[in-house]
DNA sequence: GTACTATTAAGAACAATTCCTAATTAAATG
DNA sequence: CATTTAATTAGGAATTGTTCTTAATAGTAC
């Protein structure tokens, strides 16, 4: 629960209201592994809550990212979400469509470095690899 | 003219037809390096070739993307395209939109280590940073 | 409890992309 | 070169994920 705090707080002290509809989205995001996308969020959160609207999921999904609460990528022209912060790398999987983290090292350094070179600000770093899991590359060969 | 024998000669290959909306396509692409959108690929190739459709593009696209002769990135919800084929950094600048790219080797050795590390096998990596370029950083603190 | 204003639900509007179909054409063949 | 055949095309309709609009609702400060 520490990281939902930090959510609270970081809205609170923005002037945002906590709603239930909110809560209910982070605490569903906070609580998966599974980098899902917006209908998905929308359709899980529905069962608890059942008076969140789908444009609720997108706004809030909007600010949570303003807020860098959490991350989104973009996979196959839809947008799935992350509450992961650190740098990480996101494996997507071209068979079953699953997301996995990866943590490494070195990418701190490539983005420092890229930086320096390149002289931009860089606001935010996201790399992403695709390809096939275990399981999909299994079925594959069959 | 290198690549676009490369291009030409991997299509023929494959089956595909070398048409005059194909080879317009392929050499704006080849000759840009501007990561143009479907759109703006569409309206440069129809100055020369006015019967293009904006439908031919797209399938144009898809098809070279999936003989890995171009890449794709996703930025803001439209797809931009890059013939630029070795792995590298897209660097991303959020305020003209303008996309540069970076060659940092370490990249290489990331993917080797994620892949082995994670067990996919792994078709493409993505690398993007965004932020501001020099030039729009200026602007932002005036 | 009241007032003020942010937030919400619902659906319309939008933009990028994909899909559909009849007409066209590249290229293999004789 | 003419013929044939299947791939490709133009054009527009359909689809999809996301954003926008608006009147009603509900946090929060007082």
């Amino acid at each position: 629960m520490q990281q939902l705090d930090r959510v609270v707080s970081d809205l609170r002290d923005g002037g945002f209201r906590i709603t239930p509809q909110r809560m209910a989205i982070v605490e569903y995001i906070l609580d998966t592994e599974d980098h899902p996308s917006a209908e998905k969020i929308y359709s899980a959160v529905k069962k608890k809550h059942p008076m969140v609207s789908l444009s609720t999921v997108y706004k809030t999904l909007d600010l949570l990212r303003s807020k860098n609460l959490v991350n989104e990528i973009g996979v196959g022209g839809e947008a799935r979400y992350d509450a992961h912060l650190d740098e990480h790398i996101n494996l997507i999987c071209m068979g079953c469509g699953r997301i996995e983290d990866v943590d490494e090292g070195a990418i701190k350094e490539v983005r420092a470095r890229v930086a320096k070179k390149s002289r931009y600000r860089v606001v935010r770093a996201s790399f992403e690899m695709h390809g096939y899991c275990a399981r999909c590359r299994r079925q594959l060969k069959e």
